[in-house]
DNA sequence: ACCGTGATAATCT
DNA sequence: GATTATCACGGTG
């Protein structure tokens, strides 16, 4: 299907990475491939807040690997974990402040018929690797994010939002707990 | 519960 | 250059 609404500009991801995530349930991720588009509405989020935050790949310091999240935001940050899933982030705040949303689920638009729940999964199903890292979201090209529907100016998805740990972090310290995992309540495509 | 799989980064020689 | 520990997961049992 084609993606509706606009790409989200970049100032939408130039704002804190909590905001970021709870705001990015209920737009659109696509993926495009020649002349069709794999895409789903995101569900499941999670913020990676900065180098102070033990859970983020960037509290390791600046690297090759981590290089996209100290750019620009509203660009992608596509790594490959336990040497077979790829997981896809958008980069947020300022430019020198790493930081990233996880995308973990999105619900599968029409023509998409495999799992999108977790984000190894969605990864893989809507063809999304590590040839897409630093693709830039706001330009409707490989890979992009749209409002979804929904107007820019909605401070907050339709439907309640519920909050927790984020998953499979346990070792970050005093940041295991802290609640930066964003789903959309009751939704049967949120991973676990 | 168990483990495949390979990139990444730190810690060595 | 080599070794090692770790890993924002998922499939299988």
């Amino acid at each position: 299907m084609t993606p509706d609404g606009r790409v989200l500009p970049r100032a939408f991801y130039a704002r804190p990475t909590a905001e970021v995530a709870i705001d990015l349930l209920g737009r659109r991720l696509a993926c495009a491939h020649g002349n069709y588009v794999r895409s789903g509405v995101i569900v499941e989020t999670e913020a990676y807040v900065g180098p102070h935050d033990l859970a983020c790949h960037a509290a390791r310091g600046r690297t090759a690997r981590t290089e996209v999240m100290f750019g620009r935001p509203g660009h992608a940050y596509v790594y490959l974990i336990y040497g077979m899933h790829n997981c896809v982030n958008a980069v947020t705040e300022r430019e020198g402040h790493p930081a990233a949303v996880l995308i973990r689920a999105v619900e599968p638009d029409p023509g998409v018929s495999s799992r999108t729940d977790g984000p190894g999964r969605l990864c893989k199903t809507l063809g999304i690797d590590r040839t897409h890292n630093q693709a830039d979201l706001t330009r409707r090209a490989r890979l992009f994010i749209t409002t979804g529907g929904r107007p820019l100016s909605a401070e907050r998805p339709a439907g309640e939002v519920a909050t927790g740990p984020r998953i499979g972090v346990s070792s970050a310290g005093e940041w295991a707990a802290a609640p930066l995992r964003f789903w959309l309540a009751g939704n049967r495509w949120v991973s676990r």
